[in-house]
DNA sequence: GCCGTTTTGGAAACCGGTGTCAGCTATAAC
DNA sequence: GTTATAGCTGACACCGGTTTCCAAAACGGC
């Protein structure tokens, strides 16, 4: 009878002479238990090495241990700091991360958004967006029982299951700092339809324009898809209009790299003829040239934020603190903004 | 006694009127069935829409249904494209990618692993470079009996758990389309100590001079981390050297990246003054300007591949294909090579 | 028609935990 | 001293599959 794999929850109670129960109950940190006891099983624990195993306890409880991380974001670098940031908050803990990227452009999105969760039983997921933006998915998981937090640039929902930046915001301080250096003629990047991030921010940029008095035509909003092409397209757009814009406001970082470049290629300098300030400070943002001003969208620390809150009241210490659910958004000033040329 | 959740393997064979094991059987594909019976079943399954509780297999079975991507790679772009490979190699099937980033500083770091493959009993594990290159890990996943499929820059291993691709051959190509446009003074930014990549990239770069009868002195290798900043200083210190190079191959764009940046700071022009190849053809080398010739390292096909390795058997169709285990990389030809000025 | 062999299906144990509930102690109240 | 009460503890069923063992049925050779 030896046996060979790693120590069972019936070999804790046997050499501490207990029931599995009672071991169960030290493992659950369950308050109804002797010290004496407690004490003796902790110890044959931990001369054991014992672990329970997930398997058994996912079967038991009807759910896993593991955190789904569901997005659609086609950005890469965003994908990754989402990711680091839940990743942080579950480091020490029993919770692993499974990362399932959906298709927002099948119309069996939502099936199999179902599917997957009724099957996997996971303890919760992180809806990033723009997935996160779509009630239909936060209905599905209300529905499902699955818990979930969503993370966005405005608030949505109740703050128990939301993190979100304050994008609209951030932007209008963005914009207003290109008024104050004397621009008047500011073209808008735009993010894609139907984008709650692109809408807070093109918001955000009516807003500081609204407030210094400055009309905006139809004309120098062009529309982009968060990628660098698209902010390529859209730049030749902006700069063939005469008068043209002094300045351009990217709503994201990879769209304005696009603009740096359509501006290079007509062979504008930056920022003596055109002012850039992108959004999100994505490593590509100090690294084109010259640096670009932006804005740094926390969203490391909102997904970080967003795990605690999904797990928070699972794991052994009371959490004490309440996440915060509101990140502010902060401009950082690099190389790409000057006053116009007179 | 009303059911509210979803069909289980009982309600199939009462319904079916067999018995468990039966439904297992047609479940699992045994080939002892009588074709009748497995019709009915197999109708029942459909009928019901059941689908096997992975906790309760995964308990059964003592496997999970995960896959795990084991890797401590800083590189946001290379970490997503293998994410990538490995999901759509995953599409459709009943495995689940689990994300396990390791501390490859960390002195606990192979300790930390064993408990996390111990407790999770992944299916398998795919380990990036850089900790796919080191044997230890190999190792352990054969001890506790992981599956485990290895990439890398160069073969390590035998086929079965190794996908890796020929770096040195393709940066000695990359080199010698340099040494074809008239370079002679050419520099090297070396990836950091200790990574495979970076030994072989090197090597491909000693090769490319070597037969083209080029002395390399030691001065025109600087270091680099494969950082964007790393770069930036590594360029500037070959950019000091008299006479100064014509030409720069990088291990990587991130650090390509930087060697244009330290170049236009000193107002060098890019190809004109100095040519740059990079390695890796991640986004940033088409979104610099001038965009970055580069190599092409075909890291999400390598990764499709080795995760289909991995489950290679696993799935109901027969694979009938050996995946490959070798990629070669391409030389892909963009704007920041020229011939050196005379 | 008898017996041995092969195919098929069921009962029960098992994987390793958790929930329910009854029973057994202490302690407190009378 | 007896009883009511609360606090621990353990026996047992259960989660939903797989596996072992065995019996029954079907088949074939003599």
């Amino acid at each position: 009878m030896q046996k060979t794999g790693q120590p069972t929850i019936n070999d804790v109670a046997r050499i501490a002479g207990v029931s599995k129960k009672t071991v169960s109950r030290v493992i659950n940190h369950s308050p109804l238990l002797n010290g004496e006891t407690r004490k003796r099983v902790e110890e044959v624990i931990a001369d054991l090495g014992y672990i329970p195993n997930p398997q058994a306890r996912a079967l038991a409880l009807r759910r896993n241990f593991l955190i789904g991380l569901v997005h659609d974001n086609p950005n890469a670098q965003t994908v990754m700091n989402v990711q680091q940031g839940m990743l942080e908050a579950l480091h020490g803990t029993e919770f692993e991360m499974v990362v399932r990227p959906v298709d927002r452009g099948a119309a069996t999105m939502l099936d199999d958004l179902r599917h997957f969760l009724e099957r996997q039983r996971l303890f919760g997921v992180l809806l990033m967006p723009p997935v996160s933006e779509n009630d239909m998915v936060a209905k599905l998981c209300d529905d499902i029982g699955c818990r979930y937090v969503r993370m966005g640039s405005a608030q949505l929902d109740d703050a128990a299951h939301m993190v979100a930046s304050n994008d609209r915001e951030a932007v209008r301080i963005a914009v207003e700092y290109l008024v104050e250096q004397g621009h008047e003629r500011i073209g808008l990047v735009a993010g894609p339809h139907g984008f709650r991030s692109a809408r807070e921010r093109r918001l955000g940029f009516e807003d500081a324009l609204g407030a210094a008095g400055i009309a905006l035509p139809r004309s120098l909003i062009a529309d982009g898809n968060y990628t660098f092409e698209s902010g390529l397209v859209a730049a030749e757009r902006l700069l063939d209009l005469v008068p043209r814009p002094t300045a351009i406001f990217s709503s994201n970082d990879e769209m304005a790299a696009g603009v740096i470049h359509a501006a290079r290629q007509r062979g504008l300098e930056i920022p003596r003829d055109l002012s850039i300030i992108g959004f999100d400070d994505t490593p590509i943002a100090a690294h084109v040239w010259p640096p670009l001003t932006t804005v740094r969208w926390p969203i490391a620390s909102m997904a970080r934020s967003a795990a605690l809150k999904l797990i928070a009241g699972a794991e052994e210490e009371e959490v004490g603190v309440e996440e915060p659910s509101l990140f502010l958004s902060t401009l950082i000033r690099r190389g790409s903004v000057a006053a116009p040329a007179r």
